[in-house]
DNA sequence: GAGTGGTCTAGACCACGGG
DNA sequence: CCGTGGTCTAGACCACTCT
């Protein structure tokens, strides 16, 4: 009957889900790599397929797993269609949505602000890395954005963001430093634009930008990244589905 | 065993969720009654329990019902808790949520702008009724918003927002109308305050305010208002949750 | 106690992907 | 062809709600 580690009274189906997401979040199947057969994990913890695929149906749904037919199950993956999908949503007039490129301004590390260390959750005087940078769509520059990251989980980052541009940052963070961003929460405002984000987005100072405060969460839903976003809507609007 | 209405390629139970949403849509039971029961649902349609509890269940992750062990299935309503959780994403510094006071400045009859009529996907010349009103948080003004639905599929609205303050307004399009409103699509961008915004708002004028473009949606996927809203996000700011 | 939805099981068959 | 996940079934038992 396969004991787990002590008393719980959660549906079985639930307590497999947490057992397979500690196994997902300790790097058992790194980012892409197949998980074993749903026959082969429910006879690992002496559960019915049923209750196996009910716990895996959940982490599909929370994006932790992909699942094919014919194929298997593996563990999630950024890809462009992720980011493009789940993590950028400020698209075109025409609703079109595209990834903007990014231009580096600054990059270099620091003391924690009390801001970042209480939304990163750090340790007091801990030290972080903060990139400033213009983002462009369609050749216009359009989010002017200051990135902040514990420097002690992504170090050497100032180095790996000055050559690359291909991929976007959080390619980065799992493919260089295994930190997968499953989720983020955003809190959005309008601000007037400074004498300086005005210049690089070639507006006039004092118009209005749309802020995006964003903080993304990692797998064990651990800050990992603050991010603000002050973006021209002039021709991009923000998309949110209320469902 | 059970045919449907012709042959169809789907899965058992994607076929049962559209017949039973489609009987939804239709009345057969109005928000807040009970459906019948799993067992009685799977014999009339001669399908196992297990394939109508999959297409409930589905409709409950949509908020088309509500299931409650013990009690049974219930067609979705509307309440405050769902308008400030679903539909009012505004929510105060310390992260409290609160839906507004409203007051209303205007409300009157017109033929509808291309822009409406697109939107609402009308009759070109068809009438609409409009409503102005700001919406206060706490005390203050926080919320300009100008609102438009068809007065053909909600007739005699100027009258009754007059007088009620009480609800929100989507109980309103529900208890009067018998249109519930289960989803919404926003398009947020940054917009300066103009003249009378400002003063409404107790701004000065130019003050980047948060547009939020609201489209919302019935349970057949028609848009039924449009809802356009100038907020300050001095004290506030729009929680979006990306997972 | 009777009735509801929630969990769990065991097994059959299907659809898809790849050798 | 085999192995994978997806669908569908039938039945047992549990937890909750109301009378």
């Amino acid at each position: 009957m396969g004991e787990a580690t002590g008393p719980d009274f959660r549906p079985l189906y639930s307590q497999i889900k947490a057992l397979l997401t500690q196994r997902l979040a300790a790097g058992e199947w790194p980012p892409g790599q197949a998980l074993p057969s749903e026959t082969a994990l429910a006879q690992e913890y002496g559960v019915s397929q049923g209750t196996l695929r009910k716990a895996l149906n959940e982490m599909e749904a929370e994006r932790l797993v992909d699942r094919r037919q014919g194929k298997g199950t593996f563990a999630a993956k950024h890809s462009a269609a992720r980011s493009l999908f789940q993590f950028f949503l400020l698209v075109g007039e025409n609703g079109e949505r595209q990834l903007p490129e990014s231009r580096t301004l600054e990059c270099s590390a620091g003391k924690a602000t009390r801001d970042e260390q209480e939304v990163l959750e750090l340790d007091a005087g801990a030290t972080v890395t903060r990139i400033m940078r213009v983002r462009h769509l369609k050749g216009r520059p359009v989010i002017c954005e200051r990135i902040t990251v514990s420097t002690a989980l992504f170090p050497d980052l100032q180095r790996c963001t000055a050559g690359e541009v291909t991929n976007t940052l959080y390619d980065m963070y799992e493919g260089r430093y295994g930190v997968t961003v499953v989720r983020a929460r955003e809190r959005l405002r309008a601000v007037a634009a400074s004498e300086r984000e005005a210049e690089l987005l070639e507006l006039s100072t004092g118009a209005p930008l749309l802020e995006i405060h964003r903080v993304a969460f990692n797998i064990n839903k651990h800050p990992v990244e603050l991010r603000i976003s002050h973006c021209s809507t002039a021709h991009h609007y923000y998309l949110s589905e209320l469902d």
